[in-house]
RNA sequence: GGCGCAUUGGUGUAGUUGGUUAACACGCUGCCCUCUCAAGGCAGAGAUCACGGGUUCGAGUCCCGUAUGCGCUACCA
């Protein structure tokens, strides 16, 4: 039985780079038949918050992503990580270390690490050796009783390599010259990843492990792990890694919200379309195909399907209208104006419901009138929020004018303050009132009156909804009925508006 | 500094065991459609497949080197 783990460390929102290995290993569970649990890992208490396990147990929701079994808390297994450490110093696979603790700020670690470095390599030191990896296990047990605080230290073998078979970057091999003598315990007694990670996966049964490739070299180190407590290694596989436009890591400090995944749910975007976004950054069928719903990306994926280079997640910072990568965007859309009526209903209403647009004769009386206006409107949608924004004027009389709109259709013609409200009159008159009648009515008004439709058209467009945009204007007055259309014609409002603008100059 | 990984148009990716004009999607340009904007249709620009050697009749595909980028190198995760 196939067993996959999704181990985010709540220490801030769920990054689109984590959503997608968590997505990459719930396919991979779905489509084997395995399971698919879900691991805190919240070892670091300072930095682990509570809010933060909320956000990634919604986003995973929100991408429609279920976890099996009961959620592991990695921090609840602390002592059962502290004992297999201490397992390993009796069976002298491991040892303490007594060297008192270096204070050192996160800041100086990158420096110090390349400082070490260039110092061993210029001086020939080897910060590997350490004098107590050999203490005599007395001397050891009675300075441990004693008191004197100490690390715990796996013993790396000093000859030989470890190797593993990567399932996406293939054979992997690394000389334990190159490996530290790791810390299991620190010496306040707090156990640190590399063995917590080795030990809960043990203990949950993980067969597979799928994360990023920042982690390969820590692999070599687990795998050593494994070994030491004489247990089965899981198969591993890597994902390249989602860096941002300049190459660099795509960080909440430098990107901002680009990067947490509720704002792609704030920002209205379809879960669907997000999770087959997301799904091709690094992943690709064989073929051409690059619309999965969730059934289809379930049968389709494939571990092999997996590519090795990293891939850029291409936004724009200062740019509203590329605020995050295009492609994202197009798919969202995509997913808005095809996807079944009924499924994309739902998200319309709580978006509306939101913005105080939702009235309750739309599950019912005017349920169908919801549906044709919604299908009508979404074709030029791209996120959710453009239902209660440019789509306000449907669901509500309040609404505002765009400018531009105004500018371009309305005011450039000022005889239409005459004919719009002399075009309501023949509106009001029809019966019956359908996107046909309508339409003959204005074609012959705007003939009678010797303007060109179009001009007739796109004022009534902005009267009817404010904007300069949208549908076939006879799908609007069908869509908006006799009564809104000409009492919509006929409102002063817009020409008001402009007044107080000139005013305002 | 060391080790590892990667490198196909602006971006995401295809390119089968090496074989004619390097494919698809997003984005971009133009045209058609048209009451606007999208969608859709058509056409197009954009890649000496990072660079340099080599193997071969022939290499994006194999080998070596270089460069660049990224990752790791912590009593962080």
């Amino acid at each position: 039985m196939i067993r996959v783990r999704f181990a985010p460390s709540p220490t801030g929102y769920l990054h689109i780079g984590a959503a997608r290995s968590a997505l990459f290993n719930w396919l991979f569970a779905r489509k084997m038949g395995g399971k698919f649990l879900l691991r805190i890992e919240d070892t670091d208490l300072q930095r682990s918050t509570e809010e933060s396990t909320r956000s990634i147990i919604e986003g995973l929701r929100w991408l429609g992503l279920d976890y099996d079994e009961e959620i592991v808390f990695q921090s609840a297994n602390a002592e059962q990580h502290r004992a297999a450490a201490n397992k390993l110093v009796a069976e002298g696979k491991a040892y303490r270390d007594f060297t008192p603790k270096e204070d050192r700020d996160d800041a100086g670690i990158k420096q110090g690490i390349a400082d070490r470095a260039r110092v061993q390599s210029t001086e020939g030191t080897d910060h590997r050796s350490n004098s107590y990896r050999d203490l005599a296990s007395e001397e050891s047990d009675r300075r441990a009783a004693s008191g004197e605080p100490f690390a715990v230290r796996l013993k790396v073998p000093r000859e030989g390599k470890t190797t593993f078979s990567d399932i996406v970057y293939g054979l992997q091999e690394r000389n334990y010259s190159e490996i530290e003598d790791l810390v299991l315990l620190r010496s306040d007694g707090h156990p640190l990843y590399n063995l917590s990670v080795v030990i809960d996966d043990i203990d949950m049964c993980i067969t597979h492990v799928i994360r990023g490739q920042d982690h390969i070299t820590n692999t070599h180190k687990q795998i050593l792990l494994y070994e030491a407590l004489g247990q089965p290694v899981p198969q591993f596989a890597h994902l390249p890694l989602i860096l941002a436009p300049n190459k660099g890591k795509l960080s909440k400090r430098k990107h901002g919200e680009v990067v947490s995944l509720t704002t792609y749910r704030d920002r209205g975007f379809v879960p669907a379309a997000f999770r087959n976004f997301l799904a091709l950054l690094g992943w690709s069928a064989s073929d051409t195909k690059e619309i999965f719903g969730l059934e289809e990306l379930t049968k389709e994926f494939s571990l092999e399907g997996i590519g090795r280079a990293n891939a850029i997640f291409n936004f724009q910072e200062n740019d509203p209208r590329h605020w995050t990568d295009d492609k994202a965007l197009w798919m969202n859309a995509e997913y808005i104006r095809t996807m079944p009526l009924e499924e994309l209903l739902p998200m319309v209403k709580a978006e509306l419901r939101a913005n105080k647009l939702w009235r309750e004769e739309y599950e019912d009386d005017d349920r169908n009138w919801l549906e044709r206006t919604i299908d009508l409107i979404r074709q030029r949608f791209h996120t959710l929020k453009d239902f209660s924004l440019q789509g306000r004027a449907y669901f509500s009389d309040d609404f505002d004018f765009d400018d531009a709109a105004v500018n371009k259709n309305l005011k450039t013609e000022p005889r239409l303050r005459e004919l719009l409200p002399a075009l309501a009159d023949r509106l009001e008159a029809l019966d019956p009132f359908s996107h046909e009648t309508a339409e003959a009515a204005l074609r012959q008004f705007a003939e009678e009156q010797g303007v060109k439709t179009g001009l007739l058209i796109n004022g009534s467009r902005t009267m009817l909804t404010g904007q300069a945009v949208g549908p076939s204007m006879f799908e609007i007055f069908d869509i908006l009925g006799k009564d809104r259309s000409v009492t919509r014609l006929r409102s002063g409002v817009p020409w008001f508006d402009m007044m107080n603008v000139l005013v305002d100059v």
